[in-house]
DNA sequence: GTTCCGCCATTTTTT
DNA sequence: ATGGCGGAAC
């Protein structure tokens, strides 16, 4: 029997779907997938047809990039297998348990094999912000705060430490090859990672590459990676253009000879550099096994219409190495994207903002609309506009709502209830009580540290004379929150009378953020205990904010504002690009390197790929800095990006808005085409 | 010891 | 505009 689900895929999807399922175990199977070429289709629909050829879902290991991906995923491999099977996907009852990130994998093969490899079973999870915490709290310790020479930001060391972890590389290379500026730290550098290492040992603490790093390293001991592999017959990874060595080596060292193992990937969309993530995984898979990979190459496009993918082909034509063929489609349109000179960052958020409008007017829906750009702070103005003008819009990247002060608070109590040997937290909670500083807590978590029972060693600190009752008010809670009688998440009330009282204290604007907290509790009412709460949100953080107080209901229609980075793998019907110019489109902060170049421009080939129908390409001529202000406001004048140089021009029409401020009202509403002659001669040498 | 004030440097993208 | 840090006042 032929299933009716495999009829529905083009002869390439159809073999990648196929390949080797029904064999005993199949061969390695490499799938480079194209921008919109169905790529998270076929992998649910391979998913969906090794279940029902009889795989059983609790031994296949899907990693994805996001969580969201991976529920993604999951759903509609299910949806496939209740369609072919009928009653018999009752198997799929649970879904696929091992569906998730590399992290959240990583962190659940920790808690099952803490025991043997001496991890305390109730490690906690740092995020960046509290990694970088400690890495400070480490080189105060070793003095490399008060040196003549500025020593490198607790920030710059974390990332120097993080790159040498997940790239698997020696630390001598990294500071010659991304960071030459600290290069003559090297020793010290050295010193303070051993430092940081014993500290977050000492306070059971793990950090995002840990997970990695501590599963690499299992995998490394021939007793436990055996076990470990022989726990899954699949392993499919998904957006492997964007993993690291130390996810490679993960992946190679559990199906050394390849077999259960497919990965998907396109070179022409790895944006994670930064994050140590190298296309060489990609290139380098076939190779790695003998035989070699079997590769599928999906190109044919079924998102965007001709005129955008040639615009989007022609731009990754240019990149220094390519691997992979140019999409195709066949879509046809009419309309190239295009390319909008406007004055500066107000009228290019006017400009946003009324085309959305007349999109909507003309039947597009705000949800099928998307605004993307660079980094974060480039939406802000718009933000204001659109805020002016009453367009709902959701915002992802560049997340704000676990960085404010008051959250983090919140959360720095409870992870210290949960594991009262973190620093970080302990410190940061310490400071809350009003009296108390930084010498205070010192030596309370001093005290700590040598316990057997920290909050007994705390409960018998004598209580600093002058703070009295507010530390005693501090260890009660804590008592309380360690207690059994406090039941998750009751204990977020209690919490949050102790804490609103200081809240009011420290803020002007705390009603504002006691909402907050309260949408904190909403969410946090969703888990069923506390350790699973901070280690999801950890892992998982809420991915967009909203204009709105609440979040949006699912019903209402809102505009996506969103980085490229953050919109990865979606795609709208109309696409807006902000500040397509040099200075933002490559950025010139990283500038350095040649590969980053690269990797900027296939951001801005991401970013194009987005789009189905209609794409704006939207150039500020005036480009404000708004880092100095104290010497006037300050502009540039930006030049279009160096990703679309003139020869590659006629692929886009360019416009200049608001148009000509005298023309007849006749002329808009008719469905003449639009020419502007002379933004097409100033576009001729931009 | 704590808190507050002012001066400095910094300023992407994210699991 | 913001955060980190050093110094001064309580």
């Amino acid at each position: 029997m032929t299933a009716a689900y495999l009829e529905r895929l083009n002869p390439d999807q159809r073999r990648a779907v196929e390949y080797g399922v029904g064999t005993a175990s199949p061969g390695p199977l490499l799938v480079v997938a194209g921008a919109g070429s169905g790529k998270t289709n076929t992998i649910a629909h391979r998913v969906a047809h090794l279940l029902v050829n009889g795989a059983d879902p609790d031994r296949i290991l899907l990693m994805t990039f996001s969580r969201r991906a991976a529920s993604d995923l999951t759903r509609r491999a299910e949806a496939i297998c209740r369609q072919a099977m009928g009653e018999r996907a009752g198997i799929l009852a649970a879904g696929l348990p091992w569906a998730g990130t590399f992290h959240a994998i990583g962190v659940r093969l920790l808690h099952d094999y803490a025991e043997q490899i001496g991890l305390p079973p109730d490690f906690s999870i740092h995020d960046r912000e509290d990694s970088a915490d400690l890495m400070n709290l480490v080189r105060d310790d070793l003095g490399y705060s008060r040196l003549e020479r500025r020593f490198p930001t607790k920030a710059t060391c974390l990332e120097i430490y993080s790159r040498v972890v997940n790239g698997s590389a020696a630390l001598a290379d990294v500071l010659q090859e991304a960071f030459p500026w600290c290069a003559s730290w090297e020793s010290e550098l050295r010193t303070l990672y051993a430092a940081y290492v014993d500290a977050k040992q000492a306070q059971g603490v793990l950090d995002f590459d840990d997970l990695l790093l501590y599963w690499a390293r299992m995998q490394a001991e021939p007793g436990l990676a055996a076990g470990i592999s022989a726990r899954f017959d699949h392993v499919l990874v998904d957006e492997y253009q964007d993993t690291n060595r130390l996810q490679a080596s993960i992946l190679l060292t559990m199906k050394p000879d390849g077999r259960g193992l497919t990965v998907v990937g396109d070179d022409a969309q790895s944006i994670y550099g930064f994050r140590a993530a190298t296309v060489r995984n990609i290139l380098d898979f076939p190779a790695a096994f003998d035989p070699p990979a079997e590769i599928v190459t999906l190109d044919r496009n079924y998102r965007s219409t001709k005129p955008i993918l040639d615009a989007a082909n022609a731009v990754i034509g240019l990149a220094k190495e390519r691997f992979t063929k140019n999409l195709w489609t066949d879509r046809a349109g009419t309309q190239r994207p295009e390319l909008v000179t406007v004055r500066d960052d107000m009228e290019q958020a006017r400009f946003v903002a009324t085309q959305v409008l007349e999109n909507r007017e003309a039947g597009a829906t705000l949800k099928q609309q998307a605004v993307l750009f660079r980094t974060a702070s480039h939406s802000a103005v718009l933000e204001v506009e659109l805020t002016r003008r009453r367009i709902p819009f959701v915002k992802f990247g560049g997340l704000k709502f676990l960085d404010s002060a008051h959250v983090k608070d919140v959360l720095a109590l409870l992870r210290f209830a949960q594991n009262p040997r973190d620093l970080v937290a302990g410190f940061r909670v310490m400071l809350l009580v009003p009296g108390a500083g930084p010498a205070t807590a010192r030596r309370a978590l001093a005290a700590m540290s040598t316990a057997d029972d920290p909050v007994g060693a705390l409960a018998a600190f004598p209580t600093p004379p002058r703070i009295g009752g507010e530390w005693q008010g501090f260890v009660a809670l804590l008592t309380a929150l360690r207690g059994r009688g406090t039941a998750w998440p009751a204990e977020l009330d209690i919490l949050r009378q102790w804490y609103e009282p200081i809240l009011e204290r420290q803020h002007d604007d705390a009603s504002t953020r006691l909402a907050d907290l309260l949408q904190l509790q909403g969410i946090a009412a969703g888990y069923p205990s506390r350790e699973r709460f901070l280690t999801e949100l950890t892992l998982d953080p809420p991915a967009a904010t909203s204009d709105e107080s609440g979040v949006p209901s699912l019903d209402n229609d809102y505009l996506i504002l969103s980085t490229i980075h953050s919109a990865k793998g979606q795609e709208w019907r109309s696409v807006f690009l902000l500040n397509a110019v040099d200075g933002c489109m490559p950025s010139d902060l990283g500038t350095g390197t040649s590969a980053d170049i690269e990797e900027e421009r296939r951001l801005l080939y991401v970013a194009m790929t987005r789009a189905k129908d209609s794409l704006h390409l939207v150039l500020p001529q005036r480009f404000y800095m708004h880092a100095q202000h104290a010497k006037g406001d300050r502009h540039v004048y930006a030049s279009r990006t160096r990703f679309i140089p003139r020869e590659i021009l006629d692929h886009f029409d360019y416009v200049s808005w608001p148009g000509s401020r005298n023309a007849a009202p006749a002329a808009r509403t008719a469905a003449a085409p639009r020419i502007d002659l002379a933004a097409q001669m100033r576009g001729m040498w931009r």
